[in-house]
DNA sequence: TTATTTAAAATAATCGATTTTTTACACATA
DNA sequence: TATGTGTAAAAAATCGATTATTTTAAATAA
């Protein structure tokens, strides 16, 4: 019995080490440029050395990480610079996946989409239960463009979202804005499924803008 | 004196055994769907397991190998559909930064430009010199998309272009090819020079083609 | 005081050995 | 013959200790 749904490609089966600090690094558990401190992670994670320094590596490809040469392991900055970068290339790169992903999705994807819609919408929001919201909400968007066809593309989207959700995360979420958002799931899933690609890529454009607005105004606040 | 010109961002400072290890898999040193020894490797490279080991899992977060639970490291199979895939998005992030790149790119860059062509025309692409001619290839197109503005789109093109040149590499470099290619990027540096994105973006796109099609001929001619 | 040098402490990286897990093969059973 | 089980060999992953490097602090000189 696995755990995991198994990935769609080649990506790197990950150890528990590297959930965890994976997570904990999008969460903004730790500070943005904070060095991080071996022996103080070893005895958190109650870990072994290796399986530490193998997940921080694969941390540091992935670009959570910044590895500096003899000198350890480092939490990478934030800027108004990279946010707006990575909400662009988000817009570009998920807007492409969402067009293909209408041209090539099948009746399982909209049942799929109609139910990860659904769990989104029923979750519950409390604030000890934002992991399992974050997760669905996570789920849906990567429901939405799964079937775009290309294995690199959606790596690519995923590692952007990462990014994105260390601004974004910065504050907690806030039932109002989050509503807004539920409205646009819901019409992005509508659109999806009557096909209308440029529609839909709009909309996914809109909606990522306005996750950028929310994770803009809390960059701003934290600096 | 630093051996390497730093990288535009947190790209992770790579140890001597990493770069190894990248080149020979971008060079198909390695067989697709091999499983990698590694004490072989230890002993090939005389390098400690712990660095081999740390190696290893950024290639594989980078996408050149794959790891599989406790069963080691493979390298990725090759299939039409994926160099399909790569061939792609390497058009539309390759188009999309050098249409950038036009827009924000000065007059530094546009004597850049000039000097990385000049010094890819002149190479010897003698058998014993392809290393050399690689690395200027390699240079040119980086210095073309350079100042896009976008540190994750420059990201993602080079982490396309190692996952693209494991197909292109599967045979020699043909002069008659190369000479077609080297025309292609005289052209580039012009349209590039007289701001002319939209040209230069079809071009870019063209030349991209051109590329895969060889890629694609060595590609079937190995399976 | 300010800069530079030196020494000590802290921390990162590496190594060699141990433990765990997987794979291959022989044998037994249905 | 096919399927399952047990054992031995191989390989991967991990651990504990060592080595090398960087950082910090103190001391000396300008």
């Amino acid at each position: 019995m696995n755990k995991h749904i198994s990935l769609p490609t080649g990506t790197a089966s990950s150890s528990p080490i590297y959930d965890a600090l994976r997570k904990d690094l999008v969460d903004g558990r730790f500070a943005a440029g904070e060095k991080l401190a071996i022996n103080a992670l070893k005895e958190h994670y109650q870990v072994g050395l290796s399986p530490l320094r193998e997940a921080l590596n694969k941390l540091a490809a992935y670009g959570l990480l910044i590895q500096e040469n003899q000198r350890g392991f480092r939490v990478p900055q934030l800027s108004r610079e990279e946010l707006d970068d990575i909400a662009r290339l988000r817009k570009e790169l998920e807007g492409m996946a969402l067009e293909q992903a209408i041209a090539y999705g099948d009746a399982v994807w909209e049942a799929d989409l109609l139910a990860a819609e659904h769990r989104l919408k029923r979750a519950d929001m409390s604030l000890d239960k934002i992991d399992e919201w974050e997760h669905l909400h996570t789920q849906f968007h990567r429901t939405l463009v799964a079937p775009c066809g290309s294995v690199w593309l959606l790596r690519f989207i995923e590692q952007l979202h990462d990014q994105f959700d260390r601004y974004r995360r910065l504050g907690p979420t806030i039932p109002a804005v989050r509503q807004a958002l539920d409205e646009q799931h819901h019409q992005l899933v509508e659109l999806a499924l009557s096909r209308d690609a440029g529609a839909a890529r709009a909309l996914m454009e809109a909606h990522i803008h306005q996750s950028y607005e929310v994770a803009l105004a809390r960059y701003q606040a934290h600096a």
